[in-house]
Parts: structure tokens; C-alpha cells; sequence
DNA sequence: CTTCTAACA
DNA sequence: TGTTAGAA
């Protein structure tokens, strides 16, 4: 009775992410139309987040607040994205040095 | 009652 | 961005 929700499953309706964020429905609809959330809908055509959804919310206010309109947020958004894909890919080279070097050394 | 879209006093 | 009308 004490299961964690998937941060990528969508199930949660607007009101929750006002209350969650301090957006108005107006905002969190608006940064859908500029392309910056793709939430999924319901059978009724009703929009339905997952946390992933929401807390990216959070942070496109946080731009916004600091004076960013939607194409900036668009930027640094994709600068976070690609640095975070850099570093991923760091650590697989790291990991790669690692299998070699203990198949080179565990014989 | 809640959410959606579209439009504008 | 707020608000509102009408539909779902």
C-alpha cells in the first residue's frame, strides 16, 4: 500500500499541478502551445502529467519568473539536456575503461 | 463540479 | 496573463 508512482506515468490532472507549481491553467496551457510540455490526454481530451511533467513545469517557471520568455526557456532547457547526455556518455567511457582494465587484469 | 478551446472587454 | 462563454 505504500507503492512509489513511476516519475514518467501520467496521472494527474491540471488542478494538481496548479496547486503543485503556483501556475495558473492559463500558463501550464500556455507553455503546452509553445511547445515546452507534451502532456498526454485522457479518453475525455483532458491533459494528464506525470511527475516528470510537473517538475519540469516547476522549472520553466523558475526561468520564466527570472525573465525569460519561451524561446529562452526553450534554449536553456536543451543546453541542460545535451550537457546531461555529455555527461552520461562520460560516464559509459569511464565504465568502458573500467571492463577493460579488469579483463585485463583479472587473468 | 472540473477541464477544454477560443476569443477579447 | 486574466477571464469568460459554451461544450464535453
Amino acid at each position: 500500500m505504500t507503492e512509489q508512482i513511476p516519475p514518467h506515468t501520467a496521472c494527474f490532472p491540471i488542478s494538481v499541478v496548479q496547486e503543485l507549481t503556483s501556475l495558473s491553467a492559463r500558463q501550464i496551457r500556455y507553455y503546452e502551445d509553445q511547445g515546452l510540455i507534451a502532456p498526454k490526454r485522457n479518453h475525455g481530451n483532458q491533459r494528464i502529467f506525470s511527475l516528470e511533467d510537473i517538475d519540469r513545469c516547476a522549472r520553466i517557471k523558475e526561468f520564466m519568473d527570472k525573465g525569460l520568455n519561451t524561446a529562452g526557456v526553450k534554449t536553456v532547457l536543451d543546453v541542460k539536456k545535451q550537457h546531461e547526455e555529455e555527461t552520461s556518455s562520460l560516464r559509459n567511457r569511464d565504465l568502458k575503461k573500467l571492463h577493460r582494465y579488469y579483463q585485463e587484469t583479472d587473468d
